[in-house]
DNA sequence: CTAGTGACCCAAC
DNA sequence: GGTTGGGCCACTA
């Protein structure tokens, strides 16, 4: 099926860096179709390993919940990425860009 | 083919 | 800033 470019592009994300589902699915090709990068994760084997944790929502926050969510939060901050106060990174400074120059998905980012 | 679902996104209140 | 509702498309049964 498609998603392992889905999982080939989040491999491609280096270390401190996160990126929206929106963008991963522009890169994949998918553009407008986030919703299946989050449904191509959910369906990672466990056979292979993907920095999973890299890749948040459009809010800058994790989709997840529960254990998952903790843990992904966990590997984040291990990875010197910061969450504010609500759970939120500044997709500002550590959203993970190949070289793109402009289109933010993040419109407003309040500090 | 039809119906149900989803680790989303955007626009309102 | 937090929650609610609608829409989008691909996948599975």
């Amino acid at each position: 099926v498609k998603y392992e470019i889905i999982w080939n592009l989040v491999k491609q994300i280096p270390y401190g860096k996160v990126a929206t589902y929106g963008q991963i699915a522009a890169l994949a090709g998918l553009e407008g179709h986030a919703r299946f990068v989050g449904y191509a994760l959910h369906g990672v084997p466990r056979t292979i390993t993907i920095p999973w944790h890299r890749v948040i929502n459009a809010q800058g926050r994790i989709s997840l919940s529960g254990v998952s969510a903790k843990h992904q939060r966990t590997l984040l901050e291990k990875e010197n990425i910061i969450f504010s106060v609500a759970g939120r990174i500044d997709l500002k400074k550590f959203q993970w860009k190949r070289r793109m120059n402009s289109s933010l998905p993040a419109k407003n980012q309040k500090a």
